[in-house]
DNA sequence: GGGGAAGAGTGGTATAAAGTGGGGATTTGT
DNA sequence: ACAAATCCCCACTTTATACCACTCTTCCCC
């Protein structure tokens, strides 16, 4: 279960530090893809990674999912690993493609980790019109 | 079941004294969330956390709620841990949704125990035009 | 009622960890 | 061979965490 909001600065090398509260549930190495949509990038642990990768499989096996969904997903993934300090290395074509320059959101939801721009992010908290929590609190 | 209503100081640290009646009810952790409309901050148990987000996927997936309901929830939320003293730390990132500066109201309130500027929650006492306890007294 | 003990609440200090920036060697590609 | 990108260290600043000290109230027990 992963929670919480941290912004991180990315520096030139494209260096971001993992949140120190995530940082401990990946051992060596993880893994980056765009998010279905791009709004923003899934950082998945290696067993959550090789899960979805056979959920959308098996999608596609029953021809839920298309070759080309398939083919975004897979080709705009990569493996990352960490420095000393905790840091990964995030691709110049994933920060483009979730227009991430000198600082991102990294947050917590709950099965997953996504990484922002932090414009964007804010547009994600400004989305209060779903906002009806008396049904699940 | 918590009751009772305390008003706590908050240090330069972030750092709240959870009123020993309540604190017996945690064990070792606990998590705080911003409440939907982020006008107070929500305490849960261990137990109450994990049953309140298993709730909300469940209205995810039947398509009730939305993933920036979920996105918001869940990226708010914190662990806490309590001190030899039985303190927890409120990040500034709390704080700073729920106004809260040198002080705090610490409210049980039934199934749950809610964060409050103390400014805000005179204002909760102050809202006398939808008492009407004749319905349920 | 007085004295003492225990617990609750508050404040401060020291130590460890997290986050950030940068240099230089090595590799990669052109 | 050269430029660019990547990797591996090292250094510094800020923030969090653990620890210790003190006050005040409450509750016993004498």
């Amino acid at each position: 279960m992963h929670l919480g909001k941290h912004h991180r600065s990315v520096d030139d090398k494209g260096r971001i530090a993992m949140p120190a509260a995530f940082r401990d549930a990946f051992e060596d190495t993880g893994y980056i893809a765009k998010a279905p949509g791009h709004h923003c990038l899934t950082a998945y642990l290696p067993g959550d990674f090789t899960a979805t990768i056979e959920r959308l499989e098996s999608l596609l096996r029953e021809g839920q999912a298309t070759q080309n969904e398939y083919r975004q997903f897979t080709s705009s993934a990569v493996e990352i690993s960490f420095d000393a300090q905790g840091r990964f290395r995030l691709p110049k074509e994933l920060r483009d493609a979730a227009r991430i320059e000198e600082s991102a959101i990294v947050a917590g939801v709950g099965t997953r980790i996504e990484i922002w721009n932090p414009d964007l992010w804010a547009g994600v908290e400004a989305d209060t019109d779903s906002l009806q929590g008396e049904r699940w609190l």
